[in-house]
DNA sequence: GTCTATAGAGTGATAGAC
DNA sequence: GTCTATCACTCTATAGAC
């Protein structure tokens, strides 16, 4: 019975792509001990809390990859447009090109949203009005910068549903694409 | 022990709302016969195939109501344009203006996908195929019709994404205008 | 001895199938 | 209603580091 390397910041990540594979119900404890190599022992001193706490890791953990990635540079990268095409391709490596599915998202459509309302709103609100503040440095007025935020987040989380749908992965990168190029209208 | 009104085709309005509400694992046996009044001996009367005969007949369902309400139109009222307002309109009011989610969509983003992949591909292929016949008729080329149809689609289930993560209903009504809007330009 | 990480048997509740 | 399987979770036991 050694003692193992393991940590919480190391589980989180296996964590991560169980919840996106299983969804929260589906994630069962069984599976998340297979899945991280951890008996329920190890699961439950790293969370006291269990299976909620192990999701509030993760959408934590997700939110702190957004806030680096993608919000902070939206914020801060001087020439608004390298800020959003550096969002557009930090937003397509996330996703795999479609091929991953938006964990958030998964949640906001099901009873996880009321569970974890707090993250999830905070995710796409945080992200619509960082590209907002991109926007409207871009030279959009405060209305345009609004909507075109709200429809850029929002067709991203469309495009994942669709591309997962139709088994097209490629449509993502495509969606991605064209609504990049309506910036330049 | 009386017979009671129901069929199945009584049944399967009720199972819509379940599975919308509670998602497929979500919606437990028990809560099934709790909100179709039905005890479990019936409900697997009238769907040997137990749940998962539930959601088909549900899947199915929802397909109805689209080729009748959004698709047929889409391809056979005259004039084109009035054929695409009549489908902003159909799913405003089908979505409840953005407080319902698309179970479909649901489904897509989690394991039902690969248990109904049939059903769940066909839903938006369909859709986005008959959108971008009623597209073309209005004057666009094939790229055009194509990509503004998956957009189109996709936008629908990213508004309805976000509407609920935000808890901000509105989002959805006002995403759609400016979706209608775009065909316009 | 104390603390932390581990494994896993065992709990009652509840699942879906019939 | 009855069935078995599985659920999230608890608890005891144990290992090694200090």
């Amino acid at each position: 019975m050694a003692r193992q390397i393991a940590e919480r910041s190391d589980v989180v990540p296996l964590l991560t792509e169980i919840f996106r594979t299983y969804g929260y119900e589906g994630a069962s404890l069984a599976r998340i001990s297979a899945g991280t190599g951890l008996g329920k022992g190890s699961l439950y001193h790293f969370f006291p809390g269990g299976k909620e706490e192990m999701a509030a890791a993760v959408l934590a953990h997700i939110d702190l990859w957004f806030q680096q990635h993608v919000y902070t540079p939206l914020r801060t990268t001087p020439d608004a447009r390298l800020g959003i095409a550096h969002m557009f391709r930090a937003t397509k490596r996330y996703f795999l090109s479609g091929q991953k599915v938006c964990l958030i998202g998964v949640f906001a459509l099901g009873n996880e949203r009321d569970r974890f309302a707090v993250a999830v709103k905070s995710y796409f609100v945080d992200w619509a009005a960082a590209l907002r503040d991109a926007l409207l440095r871009d030279g959009h007025d405060a209305a345009a910068a609004a909507a075109l935020s709200e429809d850029i987040v929002g067709g991203i989380q469309g495009a994942l549903v669709l591309a997962r749908a139709m088994n097209r992965p490629k449509l993502f990168a495509g969606t991605l694409a064209r609504l990049e190029a309506r910036l330049l209208e």
